[in-house]
DNA sequence: ACACACATGTAATTGGTTACATGATTTC
DNA sequence: GAAATCATGTAACCAATTACATGTGTGT
């Protein structure tokens, strides 16, 4: 009976793939989910020793080869249950939160090249998640492509690389706007206070 | 000296539209950056008085028409100076989180229809909030278009758009998927256990 | 008279990050 | 033997939500 989301996190990846310690859960939960997910060891290490407690997960070696200064872990079928009754669950989706956006907004109330460099920043942060989801994704088709859990993975890569896309081309459009001498909304005719 | 992001959309949404009480700021934030912002009470409220006490805004009146049981603020001269400075430093992208791509993630240690629900839901609440947007925005251009806060508030209502267009367009494509009898996989052979 | 929207606020709790503290192991 | 990375953990703090508590004005 546990509700963090981290829990359900790291039951997940551990389903995945079992006998890790924490370190590794959080690696391989940047390098899985990590575009849209993210977990501090603050989080982590908690979590862990909880969910030992409660027997969802259990501590494991990975055979003789196994390092001493650190604990792995895997999942137990009281773990998987739990993992699968939040997956039936609708999932919550918290109020969104965008301090890139929120500052778009107000932008006439700052200085000319304010936006422009929020926006351009925001276009060169994408590019390069982008990049790297790009990169990725070859990699995973060729060394997993053959777990059943592969289809669905692909599926949150493709909507992370179609919004990044759409990011993109919104933000490259956007700086040619506000590059403009005046800026210029379509159909519409701006009237300043300024003119008699 | 106030830091919390509630702090800043107060300051812009009165630097927009003053006059405006703690209830009005919470439905004029709905309303207008509702679909990337949100705000509780529990948050306003206490903010409003502290920025009160730092003279970021001051309690103020419109005119006589102004009800008793509510108290109106307005921006400082000192709270816009706040919020500008605030613009010009680079907004924070904060971890995302996004629990409906982690429950798809993981869908495969679920039952087979529940990938689908997910996606239905996500589809369905993506096509209200455009709606909405759609809805929105001829009645902002027309009502407020000689706004100088005009282009940068129809750019945020832009990006939303395209992105939930995306979104829409994953979604179609993704059910259809998950629809057909053998979950098929572009450019890949799922080799089953199960197969000799 | 009743219901509903308007309006303000507080207290408890949550879910989480950040910074700190410590030590082992590998690599150069 | 120095530096980097691996590895685990705790304490302090934080932003924010939720639930609660209370009362007023308006429309039917």
């Amino acid at each position: 009976m546990s509700r963090t989301q981290t829990t359900y996190v790291i039951l997940g990846i551990l389903a995945i793939h079992p006998h890790q310690s924490g370190y590794e859960i959080r690696k391989t939960i940047q390098q899985s989910v990590g575009f849209f997910w993210g977990e501090s060891f603050g989080q982590i290490y908690p979590t862990l020793k909880r969910l030992a407690a409660e027997k969802l997960i259990v501590p494991s070696s990975s055979g003789p080869s196994a390092r001493s200064n650190r604990q792995e872990f895997s999942i137990t079928p009281a773990g998987h249950d739990c993992l699968q009754q939040w997956l039936t669950l609708p999932y919550r989706d918290d109020p969104p939160r965008n301090e890139f956006l929120l500052k778009l907004f107000f932008a006439r109330d700052a200085a000319p090249g304010v936006a422009i460099a929020h926006v351009r920043r925001f276009q060169e942060s994408n590019r390069q998640i982008l990049a790297t989801l790009e990169y990725l994704e070859p990699l995973a088709r060729a060394h997993n492509s053959a777990n059943p859990g592969f289809p669905y993975w692909m599926l949150t890569l493709s909507l992370g690389v179609v919004q990044l896309r759409a990011c993109l081309e919104w933000s490259q459009s956007t700086l040619a706007m506000l590059s403009e001498p005046a800026p210029a909304i379509p159909e519409t005719n701006l009237i300043t206070k300024n003119t008699p």
